[in-house]
Parts: C-alpha cells; structure tokens; sequence
DNA sequence: TCGTTGCGAAACTTGGACGTATCGAAATTA
DNA sequence: TAATTTCGATACGTCCAAGTTTCGCAACGA
C-alpha cells in the first residue's frame, strides 16, 4: 500500500501539468475571444500560443472540438447577485452582467460562437448552451416571472417576450450599436424603456 | 470606328458568360447560406457548385474575399411596401419581412455573416452594412421617428432604443427561440409588446 | 477563315495544418 | 538510484485547399 490513498492512486512517473492544462484552455479561449470561428481555430496556433507543445494537447484532448468544449464548459456564469428589492433593479443587474461582459474578449467567445458556429457544431452548442448560456435565461425568466405574479409587470405579459425584448436590445447594441464601448448607463435605459414601451 | 459605340467598345474574343458570373454568386451565396462561414468556403467548392472552372472564378476575383463582398452585395433588400396607415402596422410590415427572410436559406447569409464575421473581415463587413443592412434599419428609423413626430409614439422615444427593442426582439426570437419556424404572427406579437412595455 | 478571348477540366506547385514519432530534460514513484 | 511518465521542441509524412498553368474546345469580331 502507499501512503496517499485518497481517492485514485496516483501512478508512476511525472504527473501532468496543471499549468500546462490552464494555459492551452486560456490560449483556445482567447483565440476564440479574438474572433477565431472553431473552424479557424489550429492546434499549433493554440500550442503556440499556450507555450506549449502539440503533444501535450493532444495527450489530453483527442481532436479540436473536445478541445473547445471543454474550454468553453469551464465559462462557467459568474451571475450576478440580485438584489431581489424590485424587478426593475434585478433586471438591471442582470442586463448590466451581460454589457459587462460584452466588454472583455473573453466573454466575447461566448457571443462569437453562440451567434455563428449553431449549425455547424450542434454537439458543442447543446453543450455550451446548457452550461454558459441556460443558466441565465433561467434566472432572468425566474425574476419576470416573479414580477408578474407580485404585479411589477403586467399579468397578461408572455415572459418569453419580455426575454426577447431585454436580451434583444442588449445584443443589438452589441452587435449594431455605436462603436466602442457600451455606456454604463445602457443596461437601465434598456430597462426603463422594455418596461415603459414605446407607445405613449 | 466600330458600328457599336455604345458605350464601351467591346473586345476582341469570346464575351464572358454572365451565366456562369451569376451561378457562382449563387453558389457562394448558397454556401454560405447553408452556414459556411467565410473561412470555411473554399474557392473549389463554390467553383464545383456552380459547374464552373476554377478559372472562371480567378479571371473575375482575384481573392475570396472580393468574391463574398460581390455577392453579398448582391443580396438587395426588398423593402416591403409600408402602407403608412400606422405606425403600428408598419412596423409589422417591416419586423414581418424580417421573419420571412430568417426562413429562407438564402437570406440566412444576412444573418450568419452579420453576426459572426464582424471582427475577422472589416472590409467586407462595412460593405456588406451599407449595402443591406442600412436601408432596412433607415426605414424602421423613418417609421419610428414618424411615429414620435405623429404621437403615436412616446414623444420621448430613444428612436435607436426602439429600433434596438424591436429587431433584437426578433432576432432572439430567430436564434435562441423555440424550434423551427417563427410563428406567423411573431412580427405582431413583437410589435405590440414593444408598443405597449412590460410594466402594467 | 483567322486571331483573340473565355470556357471547363485537370495537372501542378506551394503552404499550412494534422496527427505521430522522437529527442533530451524534468518530475515523480518505488 | 532506477523506472516511468510528462514536458517542450522539433521533424516527419499526409492531406487539402490555394492559386497558377496548360489543354482542347467554343464563341466572338474582322
């Protein structure tokens, strides 16, 4: 028997590199962040790019779309904390999450693949759907539909429209909007106006 | 002198074929239709597509870049016919020709490279905005600012946030919404949760 | 009819990425 | 210390698409 028994014994030689394993998950993740379609993506940009050598890759991660799942599983969602003192503030918070991210590379794979790689990588989207992207749809119908029921909202309101039009407006500033950055104020004036509508 | 002077004289030799011109926009359009990103097309692809020699395609394009920026431009934007009776309808008339569009293969072009090709090419991008992008988004704008200006509309409307509320509201609907078709009564659904806002 | 140019097909060269193998060094167990 | 495994680096053969060239034929003007 050997000393460490905890949980499954550690075999002979060198054990793998954590380092190792952070740097070519970062160095996929910011390849993608840059821009990079999953299919542009090379092992050798990213051993490359990880300082690190193919073979080390590819001791872990048998082809490129394993690669890339993993790295995009480990995006888990820092969700904001809400406050829960009105549904205008929660979804402010949540709407603010997302122009946040919006800002860093990144979080920029997380659109970038979400946006375009749905038809041709349907394993890899259902999986990063479920970890990146359901959670937060969870919570910001969780907190419509408790706006509803308290009466914040309007009863008769269809929660997934309400979704479509907060989220919507997000993205289309992302994507459309005027360059650079996204004012600070944005996640509340998305609000104010979801919430008011555009009628008089 | 030549006999035809009308405008430019034309040269000596076998004319190109303006049929093998549109059949490989077709198949450039048609590819990237089926989800190909820019980078995934190859130039034999769309050259084996279109029944077409590779030469053909070289004599017109001397990159695929220029090729996808030609085709793209092609895709005109058939504005529906706005019947001006109101706003409200209008907006249906413009959120609904949108619909109609995300089902067609074809015009998936729009969205696909609109949405995931931005960073990668700049060049083809702003050609691809002005071209088809811009005069749909010019007509919503004159709709909403008529509407501000009529009172059908809040007078304090943020015309970019509206904009923002009704096309990012169709496109969550078009991308992370339930399977298959968008509903034929979407654009009106959009259209009057947009009007009349969350709150009661 | 003749010269010119475009046509599709195919051969060719080049370059990049793949996935594998091999190297000496490093890290760990026995 | 010896055995084992991973490390980064690099070389290798394979494949695929890019882009160029060549070929025989077709379409046009003169």
């Amino acid at each position: 028997m050997t000393i460490q028994e905890t949980g499954t014994a550690r075999p002979a030689g060198r054990p793998r590199s954590e380092k190792a394993e952070r740097a070519i998950i970062e160095a996929t993740l910011d390849l993608i962040g840059e821009g990079m379609g999953v299919s542009d993506l090379s092992i050798e940009a990213i051993a490359s790019r990880a300082g690190v050598g193919k073979t080390t890759i590819y001791r872990r991660w048998s082809n490129k779309e394993d690669l890339v799942v993993d790295a995009l599983a480990t995006l888990k969602a820092p969700m904001p904390r809400l406050s829960g003192t009105s549904v205008r503030d929660d979804l402010i918070s949540l709407l603010d999450a997302m122009r946040a991210e919006s800002g860093q590379p990144r979080s920029r794979c997380v659109m970038n693949i979400a946006m375009s790689e749905a038809d041709r990588y349907p394993r890899l989207m259902e999986r990063f759907m479920k970890r990146a992207v359901e959670p937060r749809r969870e919570a910001m119908r969780a907190v419509i539909e408790r706006g509803v029921a308290s009466g914040e909202l309007r009863a008769d309101l269809d929660v997934e429209m309400g979704m479509a039009l907060l989220s919507g407006a997000m993205i289309w500033h992302t994507k459309w909007g005027p360059e650079g950055e996204l004012p600070a104020d944005l996640a509340e004036r998305v609000v104010d106006a979801a919430l008011s509508g555009m009628a008089p």
